[in-house]
DNA sequence: CATGAATGAGAGTTCATTCAT
DNA sequence: TATGAATGAACTCTCATTCAT
């Protein structure tokens, strides 16, 4: 288990560029018209440094996608795991909720790729990395935290539709046209939300 | 320079059918990914019809919009004129909100075009259609059958849009993935949000 | 023999309005970038006229050469028989020569109907109307006013293409920079061609 | 960033083939008629190719027009600078005129030239590129060769502008119609032009 | 005769991808 | 590993032409 040396450095570094472009470049464009010339151009590359890392535009999107999710699943167990009670950990999380409608581009990834997987779903080589991805957005964790009427399976993979909805759908909404709906809304709706579908009653 | 009859309906009948096709492909393939030659085969017509109808695939898709969104919005103006108390207003309203998930199409399109608009806002050219959907998606008309403290605009906007969001995201989420949430758990998750957002209490 | 009647006369009228325009339209955009409903709405209808009365866009750019070629060798023997002496008739023939400078249709016409038979001289249609145009465009009545240096046939067909080129190449020249070439020095020059390539000496 | 030779050779190299196919091309088609498919076919390579050389046609185009006069002008200074006298200089610059009827395809780009500039001239992006090809035209250096009665500048440019005129004008009509006038008789006119507008009197 | 909707071939252009370097 | 020239398929759009009216 050899650190990686310098050349393995620069090819981490240079994947890293290209991850990071990609969320920017499909956040903003969209998959469809995100074209790669953008996205190795956004890293400070040319498109040979692109397919020296990646297979195709689908690929670095998919692992664009389950790194991002990962990431989140983690951070929500890493402050899972800090809150000494129940009530804390709901706080926390609410906390949390509300503070990722402050990004966008996680939002606009996700709305992305779901229109994706509905559009593609067919396709074989989709099937396997979608799983993965699936699977790396749940955070099942939560549920030792919430309040037992919520902790049925059905009402609680409900529940945090809902909460992925509503995130998401405000996001665009306040993108799409601030003036309709503030950011200061979006975050009382929000709220709102979580206490409805997730605080104890 | 009036034309025979049969033109005219030959032209109109060509051009329902193109609109029709619009919006099956669009809400399946997305705007980005439409080919006009899709639509136009489609419709039954080849792509020379389809310029002899729209100037591009933008023209087709505003048109579209505009249309869907004006006849949902006279729907609904039927629906509350046709109700003679509030409470069937209500009523009525609830029953077509939960209706409208059953055409996840609808909600594609209007994602799609939120979509769209966000990328292509700067356009001129879809300012003023823009402006013309934006006015046609609303329905103040609703504004008199609401409970009186959901009628301070801000509110009330922002309860629109929440509906509009968890209608939209929850068609997506369905088509995205049945499995995860059913339409049967749609329709009690929209019914628990217009029940809040909209019903008096 | 009877007279058209109203039918043929309003046929007549559309061919002619056709013919109209198209020497608007190919002088001033060139045979390959005319469209034909540019000509056709020049000319006040729709394509479906242009249609009814010319095969194609080939067959309307024949017609119309042969017709401005016949109608100026014509002036050019109504001019010269009028002609009491060789004298006067030269004179009045450098004075229409220079005169031609004046409307840059019809060399622009001539251009681009070399370069049309130049290349597409080898197409079947072509041949007949193109031997048709070439006639027409001769205009050999001048030769008996002509000093008897210039009457070897030879010489004589090489000074008549010296001033068509003359003339064609100088208005086009004044056409694309006429602050290069003035109006009044293509005139000074054609004088000099003449005179040299005509006049006796 | 500097790119190992061997890319640079091959970029140079294609670029090369692409512009020396354009000038058989365009000439051979003119500029409208020609497709890009043909200049690259022509070229050995696909449109492809020509896209990672040229923006457009008209780039293309314009690219080809300017090396070609810079050339041009360039084989005049060197000849100029070898003759030791006014009167060698004149020969020499005689000889090369009578040469230039030679090769028909500088011909037919300048005319294809002046035809593009005047219909697309009000074009922005044209401007700079036409005075770029319209300067590198001029040859002034002519001028101190030539006798005093010559070198007036309104005269001077005629004289060269009806030199340029003669030439192409006479080119094409020589490959519209061979039998009407003989190569043998081009060189003839063009003598004539030749010594009335510059040799000295 | 004239209209204009529809066709279909072909244009210019973009772009994911390959490959020699 | 990274470059960038080149490919080729796909796209949007134009336009000469046809045909029902």
């Amino acid at each position: 288990m050899r650190l990686p040396n310098k050349h393995q450095q620069r090819t981490e570094h240079t994947r890293r560029k290209l991850l990071d472009a990609g969320l920017r470049v499909f956040a903003r464009d969209g998959f469809e018209a995100a074209s790669i010339e953008d996205i190795a151009t956004a890293a400070g590359h040319t498109r040979g440094a692109f397919y020296a890392n990646f297979e195709t535009k689908e690929d670095l999107f998919l692992v664009l996608l389950e790194e991002q999710a990962m990431k989140r699943v983690a951070e929500l167990h890493t402050l899972l795991e800090r809150s000494k009670t129940s009530q804390a950990a709901l706080k926390a999380l609410r906390g949390v909720y509300l503070e990722r409608a402050n990004d966008p581009r996680w939002a606009m990834l996700g709305l992305e790729f779901k229109l994706f997987a509905l559009r593609h779903g067919k396709r074989a080589k989709l099937a396997a990395a979608h799983r993965r991805i699936r699977a790396s957005m749940n955070f099942d964790a939560i549920t030792k935290f919430l309040p037992a009427r919520l902790c049925e399976p059905e009402t609680r993979e409900a529940s945090k539709v809902m909460l992925e909805v509503a995130l998401s759908g405000l996001i665009l909404e306040h993108a799409y046209d601030p003036k309709r709906i503030s950011r200061q809304q979006v975050a009382v709706l929000l709220g709102q939300i979580f206490d409805m579908f997730v605080s104890p009653g």
